[in-house]
DNA sequence: ATTACTGCAAAGCATTTGCAGACTG
DNA sequence: CAGTCTGCAAATGCTTTGCAGTAAT
């Protein structure tokens, strides 16, 4: 397992934004996230090793590295709370599990061919989100 | 142009749901949106001939209707606030202006040769929620 | 007459914001 | 040192809920 770490991070530093140790927690976070997570998740595996970045931050934060691009934001399944992960300029969607709502990133996106049709018409695509909801392997085995 | 009334709904009134005057009125509403609309919409809507609906009823006769399948909640663009529409037991997805926050529903769903794919895998698939976002015309010609 | 539905007001969440002190470059 | 960032606490906006009165079957 390679997992990227603060110190490693150092050299990509995003130019005139201030280093201080909440947003490396924050993005520590996200970079070893194995899927989208929630603001407050965020703040909790802050906590885990020293004090816990405080929510309102953690938003500012991530309010932040999404302008600047480095995460997206996504609203999924009826959109009860924000999620977010790091953008890993790769195109992405997701599957939903509705009984434990697990997330589960996909790698292929049906929609290349798609979108070329719809630019003819009365709009201007600059982007899409497609959410799959169904159950996973292990709830659909469950009672 | 062919639109339903309250009058004529009679006789498809659900078995065992009360009628009530906030029902007919939400669902008149409903039945009458160009689009999918919010909450508060559909309060100031049901207000424009006698006394609205209580936002808070309105959220429980939503609550109500969706769990009946009458109606579809979406939650769009950054999950912000909810909508709601009738479902019209078509398969639809949206395009939202970015600008305006126009919603443009759309009939044609690119989805469906590329479900089965997925159904191997490790997920059962449901459903899908698909938005585009970009620029309506009128948007994409303002300065 | 029963039982469900509405209005009202207050509570709940996720998210945002004002301010004063703390830290970075 | 100047300007930014954080913590705290309070505010906000959407949505939900408890309760008592009102209406539908």
């Amino acid at each position: 397992m390679t997992e990227r770490n603060a110190a490693e991070r150092g050299n990509e530093w995003p130019a005139g934004m201030k280093r201080t140790k909440q947003r490396e927690a924050v993005l520590a976070v996200l970079e070893r996230a194995e899927g989208p997570l929630r603001a407050a998740e965020i703040r909790a595996r802050t906590g885990e090793d020293g004090a816990p970045v405080r929510l309102s931050t953690v938003y500012r934060i991530l309010e932040i590295i999404v302008k600047k691009g480095m995460a997206v934001k996504l609203s999924i399944l009826g959109g009860e709370t924000a999620v977010y992960e790091l953008n890993r300029f790769r195109h992405r969607h997701y599957a939903v599990c509705v009984r434990c709502r697990k997330i589960v990133s996909m790698d292929n996106c049906p929609m290349e061919r798609f979108i070329p049709k719809l630019e003819d018409g009365d709009f201007r695509v600059t982007g899409h989100n497609l959410e799959i909801y169904g159950y996973c392997k292990d709830c659909d085995a469950a009672p």
